[in-house]
RNA sequence: GGGCGUGUAGCUCAGUUGGUUAGAGCACACGCUUGAUAAGCGUGUGGUCGACAGUUCGAGUCUGUCCACGCCCA
């Protein structure tokens, strides 16, 4: 470099800014955080909307155990993102996140923290670890004996506290913006309360009833488990196979036109079990209504005389010589679905039984006949809904036969098993009997088997007052996206059965309901229920639990039905999704900043059985409308192979580990650049990858940002900057207008996709804008003027006034997404214009002027485009022989005779040399075929025969013809002697 | 096994009511530039549109079957 061109330098206006090319997002985002913090932006933002149309998003509250790892950053982020573009279009769009607090993992992780471990590396301790007195304090509880139930729930809610600070500060550090100090806890005292209410409420319009439904049950310890208490292990036990007789052969033989001789014949269904013990209370067997069934006669050992049995044909063989028959004889077979309502005998009780269908009915083990004992299992029991069967459980919390078991009465029920084959063996209904090993259901605390075993337990209704229907009704009504969300909620209301809200557990809400110490009738009333609720808001759930029954309900209480004054409390509590499903009115309705119904309620997929549809069930039968207008739902993450996530695999990002690599901005733009609707892979990689498109993005603003150093974009007047530099539109040049065409096209689709939440839609969008348009043509051609022409020239400033609007108009359009990166470059266009907000999220979407978009000009100046890359192409082939260097060397003839073409190229001849960054342009008319490119015309290059000029580097005619600047074309003259 | 989805270049996405050689950006390769410089620009390579049938003059686009994957159930 020569020293002349080093002073030619200092005559150009190059790009200055403090803004600077490296992100170093891991190190500004926790500064521009603490400055929101400080300066208390969320409410900022919500004050300035104080008195604007509302739009609720309803937060679903994240379970308040583990961190906050790629999947629930997600979700918070979707969530931020909608509230933050909701909150510049001028909105009242307050957040307020909430946490579900109760329920049995963390109930689990207090009382046993041994074995629940956190699979989320967790640098919480757990309660053993935080003991300091050397006592074991939870191992002591873990035995079941020791604490009350007020103490474990005092250690639940401290650990719930514990994880709910440390998920608060890892959405913070995410970026995302809310009423973090005053979120909703469904352990509020006000949270109890309301759930209470929603229940009263139910009560009122009768969808509360009781009835007997089958859970696990250890009668070791007396108590109800659920299925993530269960520990399978393998067990010796008995496999039996069963004949359950026919009585009246002769119905068998009209519905099934079987042959007469059936009527002689004994028939019988032939059942598998292995638990004999449950045989007591069977009163159905299941068939499968597609399998063929086989009529098999065979000769009675005992009775040396023929009889039938009726089973799976497909099991016939295997099952005939397991019993060692070989002598058999398949008589007919029929669909299962045939023998629907059949009748036979029970073999030991006096009851008569039927036989039902079910789609569950397999032929890997037994006879494709299922014994179906509704008291004792969860298949039995739903079938038994369907056909309306009795559920008996003959069997008390310490595993004894009841009466109902008639000559069982108090045997326990492993010793049932043997008792019960010997009499079935006795009466001829046993064929046989051998032991089998297999997966068992073990308590979790004791090891102990468990049972099947019907208990009380609290149900909604789901159809008083077609309460399902409306549902259905209002589903219709709520925008769904996408759209098959309505199908799916939809057909899963409509198969649902009753909900069964109680849960034999303690950390969540009681429900609110006394039984009468002297008749046992349960006190269902919703004065008592009220109090309850009354008491529960001043002083929260655990009110139940510390104080007598006596103080828990309004004095004088009397039982309905025998007049007691006396009362025990219910010990059960509420199924936690009844908890959230009432957020709805512990939280919209509560809340006065908020408005029932929602506007939108968004989590993943997997709630559309979950919080959707038990948030829509209360509120329908409470309030006769869904709780949301919108309802958005978003897939899950999983493995760059499209497989689940696995924790254990350490596939699992947490949010921590991500802030602190690439920083939030980048897992945010990672986020907006997905289509989230469909299942979402990531991995640590996937994210740095969108570092990429984040630098350019970055270096579109710095650009910006750096031309616009000299600019004051303070508007004058009243009161504002005298020496504004802004220039009026009607003087901008035609590049700058289709820049302009550009920005508003840009913000018009932007802005619906914004509102559509098609945020993957708005990243390609502005990605698009800043690279393609921006960068790689705007910007490009731009330069020239930016850098050489005369620092407050007018035809300067026109293009600095262009670079403005785009500028703040597009960093309001990222705001949303790249929050911190927007933050940083808005504080330097403050620079330029002080007046601006003290934030970019203070500040409204841009607005799209309709004025600025032209069709005419965009299409002129597309054909612009396709020229420049056509003449970039045969500028290229001389490139690759070496023959010409950068582009601004090239004289380019363009021949065309192209109807229109020629006439185009010559209107814009004169500024097509500046278009195309090449020294200079000549349009030629002349017939030319074949046309290789989209427009009718040829090119030819050659390499300029002019010289350089040292400042401008262009190279024109004007250069060394002027004595005292050898080195330089007229119009750097010009604009040098200035200086 | 059932319900609801998804499957277009290595990645992220376009592909209108079925119609000419399936597009874009990134990545990659090769260059240019060195006045956005740990930046910017250009050109190029790359796809049997999950598979197989069918409807049609013609299918990524419609129909069916199958495969893979996810969510929710069983």
């Amino acid at each position: 470099m020569t020293e002349q061109t080093v002073d030619y330098q200092k005559t150009l206006n190059l790009p200055k800014t403090d803004f600077s090319m490296k992100a170093d997002l891991v190190k500004k985002e926790p500064l521009i955080r603490q400055k929101w913090e400080k300066e208390d932006l969320y409410h900022q933002i919500i004050k300035k909307n104080k008195d604007k149309t509302k739009y609720i998003l309803h937060d679903g509250p994240p379970y308040a155990n583990g961190d906050v790892h790629v999947g629930t950053a997600l979700n918070k982020i979707l969530k931020d993102i909608v509230v933050k573009f909701k909150a510049m279009q001028g909105y009242y769009a307050p957040f307020v996140p909430g946490w579900d607090c109760h329920g049995l993992p963390i109930e689990h992780r207090v009382m046993n923290p041994v074995r629940s471990k956190s699979p989320e590396g967790t640098a919480v301790p757990t309660l053993s670890e935080r003991t300091s007195n050397g006592v074991n304090q939870m191992s002591r509880w873990t035995s079941g004996k020791d604490a009350t139930t007020s103490q474990i729930r005092e250690e639940c809610e401290k650990y719930a506290r514990r994880y709910i600070e440390i998920q608060r500060r890892q959405f913070q550090s995410l970026g995302v913006l809310g009423e973090w100090h005053n979120p909703y806890l469904t352990l509020d005292p006000s949270y109890e309360s309301a759930v209470i209410e929603v229940f009263s409420d139910l009560v009122k319009k009768g969808f509360i009833y009781r009835k007997l439904k089958p859970i696990h049950w250890c009668m070791h310890c007396e108590t109800a488990l659920a299925e993530a208490e269960l520990e399978y292990a393998d067990e010796k036990g008995p496999s039996v196979y069963v004949k359950f007789p026919i009585v009246d052969t002769t119905e068998m033989t009209q519905k099934l036109k079987t042959p007469n001789s059936a009527l002689r014949t004994p028939h019988s269904f032939f059942i598998w079990t292995t638990t004999p013990w449950t045989l007591p209370a069977n009163v159905a067997v299941a068939v499968h209504p597609d399998l063929e069934y086989a009529f098999v006669e065979y000769t009675n050992a005992d009775t040396k005389r023929p009889e039938v049995l009726i089973f799976a044909e497909g099991l016939v063989e295997k099952v005939m010589k397991l019993l060692g028959i070989n002598d058999y004889k398949v008589l007919f077979k029929l669909k299962g679905a045939k023998l629907e309502n059949l009748q036979y005998e029970h073999p030991f009780i006096k009851r008569t039984c039927q036989v039902i269908l079910a789609d569950y009915v397999r032929l890997e083990d037994g006879t494709g006949v299922v014994h179906t004992a509704p008291g004792h299992g969860i298949e039995d029991y739903e079938s038994g809904l369907k056909y309306n069967l009795p559920v008996l459980s003959p069997v008390d919390s310490k595993g004894r036969f009841t009466t109902e078991a008639q000559v069982f009465e108090g045997v326990r029920v492993w010793d049932a098993d043997d008792k019960i084959c010997q009499m079935l063996k006795d009466s001829g209904h046993l064929l046989l009997r051998q032991d089998m090993v297999h997966s068992y259901p073990h308590c979790w605390r004791c090891k102990k088997p468990v049972i099947f075993r019907s208990t009380e337990q609290w149900f909604i209704s789901v159809d008083n007052h077609s309460a399902r229907l409306k549902a259905l009704e209002e589903v219709k009504k709520v925008r769904w996206v996408p759209e098959w969300g309505q199908s799916r909620i939809s057909s899963m209301l409509e198969q649902r059965p009753d909900w069964c809200i109680s849960r034999q557990r303690q950390w969540g809400v009681p429900i609110p309901v006394f039984y009468c110490t002297r008749c046992h009738e349960p006190l269902l009333d919703g004065k008592v229920i009220d109090f309850v609720k009354e008491l529960f808001r001043k002083q929260g759930a655990n009110s139940w639990f510390t104080k007598p029954t006596s103080e828990l309900m309004p004095p004088d209480t009397k039982c309905n039905k025998c007049g007691g004054g006396e009362f025990t409390k219910e010990k059960d509590i509420f199924d936690v999704w009844f908890e959230s499903g009432s957020s709805f009115r512990a939280v919209v309705i509560e809340n006065n900043d908020l408005q029932f119904p929602a506007d939108l309620y968004l989590e993943g997929t997997d709630q559309h059985r979950g919080w959707f549809q038990l948030s829509l069930l209360p509120s329908v039968m409470t309030r006769s409308e869904a709780p949301f207008k919108t309802v958005l739902t978003h897939g899950f993450v999983k493995t760059p192979e499209g497989d689940k996530i696995s924790k254990s695999k350490g596939d699992l990002l947490l949010s921590d580990e991500m802030v602190s690599k690439v920083g939030a901005d980048i897992i945010r733009l990672w986020i907006a650049s997905i289509d989230f609707t469909d299942d979402i892979p990531v991995s640590m990689e996937i994210l740095e990858e969108k570092a990429d498109p984040y630098r350019k993005i970055r270096n579109t603003f710095r650009y910006m940002l750096g031309n616009l150093y000299d600019f004051s974009a303070e508007p004058s007047g009243s009161g504002g900057n005298p020496k504004t530099d802004l220039v009026k539109y009607s003087q901008l040049w035609e590049i700058d207008r289709w820049a302009l065409n550009k920005l508003h096209r840009l913000i018009k689709d932007v802005t619906l996709y914004y509102d559509n939440f098609e945020f993957y839609r708005v990243f390609r969008e502005i990605y698009e804008f800043c690279v393609v348009e921006m960068s790689a043509f705007y910007f490009d051609v731009l330069k020239d003027r930016l850098y050489t022409f005369a620092k407050d020239s007018p035809d300067r400033r026109v293009a600095q006034t262009a670079l403005y609007e785009i500028l703040t108009a597009l960093v309001r359009i990222i705001a949303p997404i790249l929050s911190f990166t927007a933050e940083e470059i808005w504080s330097h266009i403050r620079g330029i214009n002080p007046k601006l907000e003290p934030s970019v999220h203070l500040s409204d979407f841009p607005e799209v002027d309709n004025s600025k978009i032209d069709q005419g000009l965009e299409e002129r100046w597309q054909k612009i485009l396709q020229v420049r890359s056509e003449v970039a192409r045969e500028i290229e082939k001389l490139r690759k022989e070496d023959k010409i260097g950068s582009s601004i060397e090239a004289d380019v003839k363009l021949y065309s005779d192209g109807a229109g073409v020629l006439e185009f190229l010559r209107t814009y001849e004169k500024d097509l040399p500046m278009l195309l960054k090449v020294s200079s342009i000549k349009v030629i008319e002349k017939k030319v075929s074949p046309v290789t490119g989209a427009i009718q015309m040829s090119v030819e290059i050659t390499k300029s025969g002019h010289q350089k000029c040292q400042r401008c580097w262009n190279y024109t005619e004007s250069v060394g013809k002027n004595p005292s600047h050898p080195a330089l074309c007229s119009r750097c003259i010009a604009i040098t002697d200035k200086y």
